[in-house]
DNA sequence: AAGGTTACCGGCAAGGTTACCGGTTTTTTC
DNA sequence: GAAAAAACCGGTAACCTTGCCGGTAACCTT
């Protein structure tokens, strides 16, 4: 009744075909001994004609591994899909389709993600994770299950794994010094959520930055806000309009600086003379704007690709070395909204 | 031996302990017919008990569907994650997952993107084809195996499926009368790559506007590139050191529309007084530069909703409608540098 | 009292693949 | 020429779930 070119082809119809059993066609497509030459091609050979290709689900329900990383991420902004690019280059050619899941900054969608990712029987996970997280239950439950986990960008101590970061804390501190060397003396940060790792480590950056320098610290120049541009500008306006107003601003992430740039704009002040600016992450559009503004650079691509491998790697010897930590290292790009003396 | 609180919990499992069936179990689990409320709740009650979750890949093995959709784009720019965004939000809501691929913009990635998906066994395919792909035998392959598709954004005559693209003629249309109605009279286009259904399009709104306006088309005005930012430099260096150079350029994207702001400024010249200028996405950055960008903006997130709604759709009557189209408007944002008079 | 209906449940097969065990044939070895 | 070794192959179970069919008991019908 059923035509057998409507479905796939499956070793069942190679072995009913060549009138052997299942085992040797098997055996035969997976180059493992105990075939003959013989048969082997003649498996191989009918295989081609019936274009026959391995049912991934009956070989990840008969092996246990379903080849495929669930990447669960806080967003797609410009860093982000540089990351992925990178992972995704890497889980390809070591043969990993990878499902990318955005927890929109959320914390419940993050949950609902890794949830979704779990019965989806992912070989493992690869996290930053959400910057409304708090709360760390759901990502024991991977771990109940003893599926290997890295986590880069935005890692927390809350969950013991390998992972992949900048170094945060020389990132604030370049930028900082920077500016310092530039000659500004109240130097103000945007700092970004206060329970965000990379929020901290940038702002202990600063704070190493002023120690050298002898600057005292002035905690009213520090300003937590949400990653957000407007966020930024109502902040910006506040820091603006302070008695001790600041001279330079560093904010944590390029989207904040955007924000300030246009509210020290409004403000009618002129950078870098009246103010330097300094972000983080050297979105393209840092070179764009007028004044362009100077950035930390992070080698995202390069991080996505890192954390691929350093899962790839923790999948192979799942019990060795949880505590991994691969860090690279930022880059200063200077511009004009920090150049005071040009060199 | 083994610990049965080791691997996830079974049916199998729930009906040892309860001296039942396998089948009763799966019955009661999917409040099937046929099964005692008595033994349906003791069933639920140790299911909750043992976190009993359903295996997907046995599932999907029997019922021959895997909740999952293959999402093909040419790369994560600002608006292909708007859309992205969009698929997530309404296949998450429905009970899909979905596997995103970027192709890079290469033929060959493409390939072995459908090939890797198609392996995965997934549902179906949401694709936006690169800019390289002249041939589409890969794509027949997945109707081949009768797998609804959805195309979307950049769609193609050459794939006959249900899709969802914006009004890029329209687009193209207002762009440019917006230039003619600004008084500038001789307006370039830089156009996409010529194979593009979209660059083409746009290009056609463009001759159309000139057609209404009585403006006598001048093929030398009309420059194809790659959308790239570079690309767009040098095709606007040529478009300015011409005889009869062009008073406005109308951009097919907004990564082109920088790199012509930027050889536009190289070149000493101002906008808008000296050249027009409008770009085609409103990305973010355009209204962040000096002078900033007018744009056809494109409802991105709305896209990718339109397309996903549309794929299930499409997935949950197999037969119907390959021919929908479903259209979506572009809308003018008007800048700085279009802006001859001020309203 | 014989037959029919209903409510409930179990057995088996199917879906595609591989691991393991055991069996048969051929080749090698002394 | 017999025994050991090697080469080759098939059967079955396992992974987990569901669909189909058949079966048992209790109840109801005439």
């Amino acid at each position: 009744m059923a035509n057998y070119m409507d479905n796939p082809a499956t070793i069942k119809d190679i072995a009913k075909r060549l009138n052997i059993s299942l085992s040797t066609v098997s055996r035969a497509l997976r180059n493992a001994p105990d075939v003959s030459e013989e048969t082997r091609q003649a498996v191989l050979s009918l295989s081609q004609e019936l274009n026959y290709q391995p049912n991934r689900l009956a070989l990840s329900l008969r092996q246990n591994q379903t080849h495929t990383i669930g990447v669960i991420i806080p967003n797609l902004d410009y860093v982000l899909s540089q990351m992925v690019r990178g992972i995704d280059e890497v889980a390809l050619e070591a043969g990993y389709t990878v499902m990318v899941c955005q927890s929109n900054e959320s914390f419940g969608r993050e949950i609902l993600n890794t949830q979704r990712l779990l019965e989806s029987l992912v070989d493992g996970f690869i996290i930053s994770v959400s910057s409304e997280t708090k709360s760390f239950d759901h990502f024991k439950k991977i771990q109940d299950r003893n599926l290997p986990v890295v986590v880069f960008d935005r890692i927390t101590p809350h969950l013991s794994a390998p992972s992949v970061r900048l170094d945060n804390q020389a990132g604030g501190f370049m930028a900082t010094e920077h500016l310092i060397e530039q000659g500004y003396k109240k130097i103000a940060v945007l700092a970004g959520p206060e329970n965000l790792g990379i929020s901290n480590s940038r702002l202990e950056g600063y704070k190493q930055a002023l120690k050298k320098h002898k600057i005292k610290l002035d905690p009213d120049l520090i300003l937590h806000c949400d990653f957000n541009q407007d966020y930024a500008y109502y902040a910006t306006q506040e820091l603006l309009s302070m008695k001790k107003k600041p001279d330079a601003i560093f904010t944590i992430s390029d989207r904040m600086a955007i924000g300030a740039m246009l509210a020290i704009k409004k403000k009618g002040l002129q950078m870098p003379t009246d103010i330097g600016l300094v972000g983080f992450n050297n979105e393209p559009v840092t070179g764009l704007v007028t004044p362009s503004i100077s950035s930390v650079e992070m080698p995202s691509f390069e991080m996505g690709k890192a954390a691929a491998k350093l899962f790839i790697e923790t999948m192979h010897n799942k019990e060795s070395a949880t505590s991994i930590e691969k860090i690279l290292h930022p880059m200063l790009i200077v511009r004009e909204s920090s150049l005071k003396f040009s060199a």
